[in-house]
RNA sequence: UGGGGAGUGGCCAAGUGGUUAAGGCUGCGGCCUUUGGAGCCGCCAUUCGCAGGUUCGAAUCCUGCCUCCCCAGCCA
């Protein structure tokens, strides 16, 4: 049915699959002009200075799936340059982060640290090629001198220092001669250019700060724009790709790796992922972890990959999603429901089904009898009949959902109500005969009858019902924690805010709910801790790591659709 | 009012001078159903930011304009 008309080959006709983005467009005429001899080799480039979210899950996916896609490498490398800011907490969690998603760097896991040395070599060739020099400004000084977006800038009264002279400074700044902030070595360009970043960006500041990795072997250290496309040059990365606000730093970039004539990558910069009802900013992310407005970097709320993954969400489902967003240039905000669709669809098919009652109503069948039980088959997956059956035990008293029972039901409701049949799911069908209720008038029960003959859920005279119900046997049942999660933001765009106030007042006051006392079925005792199930009727769900032997803890992860609250919402 | 990017349906996103302007999500109908789930079928841009122009023919080329995003860290 896909046409198949002319698939592209590579030179030595192999067949390569037709460009899905316009990354890969570019690589295509790449390895049509051989400007890389065919080669494709990308890399994910985190700072280590806070936990990864979607939007590096779309990096990554974008930079080891092109690899993968054309038999290329896949680095992860650390751009660890400033060491006040980053930690091996974050280190760690990155490398956790991006194996569970799938990436493999193999054997090239690397750190901009590691290049420190040659890094701090190019600088002192760039100083004898008279395109840098040690500037002994201050930072506002060098501020005010930079100009603004309509003005030129001035030049430094130091940017005329000798050669010698600034050899010697450097030096010394290597040497731990200065404190913090004295000096800087900048890059000697243009103050007038109308790119900023080509107005003598600063290469080196002073910081006796002790790094993760080299400890206090240095005090001075690299600015990002100086370190990060020698690094690319240095892996022999052929494609560096990155988010839009690089794009300005290019031309920067190119002129470095002119200057010091070395390996040449190419740099493509994407739109960065923006999702609705969240928060993508790291520095906003570790506010939220920071303030206590969440548990933690895993907090089942947060977008961050670790939150995720608590919460439950699949990796392969992650990594479709991002499949399904694209890949552009055009800033965007995606809707959270497509996230959550890719969710369903793969839990959809992988979730073993179970029952579980979350609100229970206690339902008395009268004319069953006292003391017996008996078990039910019930299908694990119907997506999946290799996921076979189970057993679910059955007796006298069940608990259903309270939302499943109206006394006074509208039209459109066609659950359990006095006098009505329903289906028991995999049981029996029962009929409500009478509504026990309290003093308050608050129904605490339900008396129903049950019909022998529909054992396993059929009429054997085919008489229908409109609803089936799941539910758990009081007897059997086992107690669980459930945890209901709703978006952590109420506004689609949680940055928008009125004067003066924050991101922060757009929090969702019921993002969580903790339903403490849940029946369950037996087989979901012994539950592991990460595996997920689908709650019919209700959503898909997954252990949660608080479980212990004694208490069994879910998170929601995302509800069923549910076409009767929507007819409800629309009145 | 410098420089660099981007504008295709509610949200993403294909499209690269000749197609009825892909596809997904959402939404709306209907079918089916022992999950009001899933699945299946159908509908949803005479128009591509706007205005001109070139052409037999323009979302695609040209000109002008409008809107949005990024850049003035010794952050990345």
């Amino acid at each position: 049915m896909a046409t198949k008309e002319q698939d592209p080959k590579t030179t030595e006709g192999e067949e390569i699959s037709a460009p899905t983005n316009f990354v890969h467009e570019i690589i295509d005429q790449h390895n049509q002009s051989g400007r890389f001899e065919g080669r494709v080799h990308t890399r994910f480039p985190p700072e280590p200075n806070g936990y990864l979210h979607i939007g590096h899950a779309k990096s990554i996916n974008l930079n080891y799936g092109t690899a993968m896609k054309y038999g290329g490498k896949f680095n992860l490398r650390f751009d660890d340059t400033n060491p006040a800011k980053e930690e091996q907490e974050y280190i760690d969690s990155i490398i956790r982060d991006v194996r569970w998603l799938g990436g493999d760097w193999e054997d090239r896991l690397f750190y901009a640290s590691d290049y420190f040395q040659q890094i701090y070599e190019w600088a002192v060739q760039l100083i004898k090629m008279d395109k840098a020099y040690v500037d002994h400004q201050t930072a506002d000084e060098i501020r005010a001198l930079r100009g603004t977006l309509t003005e030129p800038g001035k030049d430094s009264p130091y940017r005329n220092r000798p050669v010698e002279e600034n050899l010697d400074l450097f030096e010394r700044m290597k040497n731990g001669e200065f404190p913090d902030g004295t000096c800087v070595l900048r890059a000697k360009i243009d103050m007038a250019s109308p790119n900023m970043n080509m107005r003598d960006p600063v290469l080196y500041r002073i910081l006796h700060a002790e790094h993760p990795r080299t400890g206090n072997q240095w005090c001075i250290y690299p600015m990002y724009d100086w370190a990060h496309g020698q690094s690319d040059s240095i892996e022999r990365i052929t494609h560096s790709i990155c988010t839009l606000e690089f794009e300005a730093h290019r031309p920067l970039y190119d002129w470095f790796i002119d200057q010091l004539g070395i390996y040449h990558p190419q740099q493509i910069e994407f739109a960065r992922l923006n999702i609705t009802y969240t928060l993508m900013s790291k520095r906003k992310l570790l506010r939220l972890v920071k303030d206590g407005h969440v548990s933690g970097w895993d907090d089942p709320r947060m977008p961050t990959i670790s939150g995720l993954r608590r919460r439950g969400y699949p990796s392969e489902a992650i990594r479709t999603f991002c499949e399904r967003i694209g890949v552009s240039k055009a800033n965007s905000v995606v809707e959270i429901g497509l996230l959550e669709h890719c969710i369903r669809e793969y839990l959809n098919e992988h979730a073993l089904r179970r029952m579980a009652v979350l609100n229970p109503l206690r339902v008395v069948l009268t004319n069953y009898p006292d003391g017996q039980s008996e078990e039910m088959d019930a299908v694990n997956n119907p997506e999946d009949p290799t996921a076979g059956i189970r057993k679910v035990p059955f007796s006298k008293v069940v608990y259903i959902e309270r939302e499943d029972f109206m006394e006074n039901p509208p039209k459109q409701f066609f659950r359990l109500a006095p006098g009505r049949e329903v289906r028991l799911r995999y049981a029996y069908f029962i009929t409500c005969t009478e509504v026990i209720k309290d003093a308050n008038g608050e129904i605490v029960e339900l008396h129903c009858t049950y019909d022998p003959a529909t054992k396993g859920g059929d009429a054997p005279d085919g008489r229908k019902v409109k609803a089936t119900l799941h539910w758990v046997s009081a007897a059997h049942a086992q107690r669980a924690e459930v945890r209901v999660y709703d978006n952590l933001f109420t506004k689609p765009n949680p940055e928008e805010t009125a004067e003066g106030e924050d991101f922060t007042v757009n929090l969702n006051p019921n993002s969580l709910q903790v339903i403490p006392a849940c029946y369950i079925e037996p087989a979901l005792a012994g539950a592991e801790i990460g595996s997920r199930y689908q709650f019919e009727r209700q959503g898909y769900f997954c252990v949660d790591l608080d479980t212990t032997p004694d208490k069994l803890v879910f998170n929601r992860i995302v509800g069923l659709k549910d076409a009767w609250a929507k007819a409800q919402q629309k009145g």
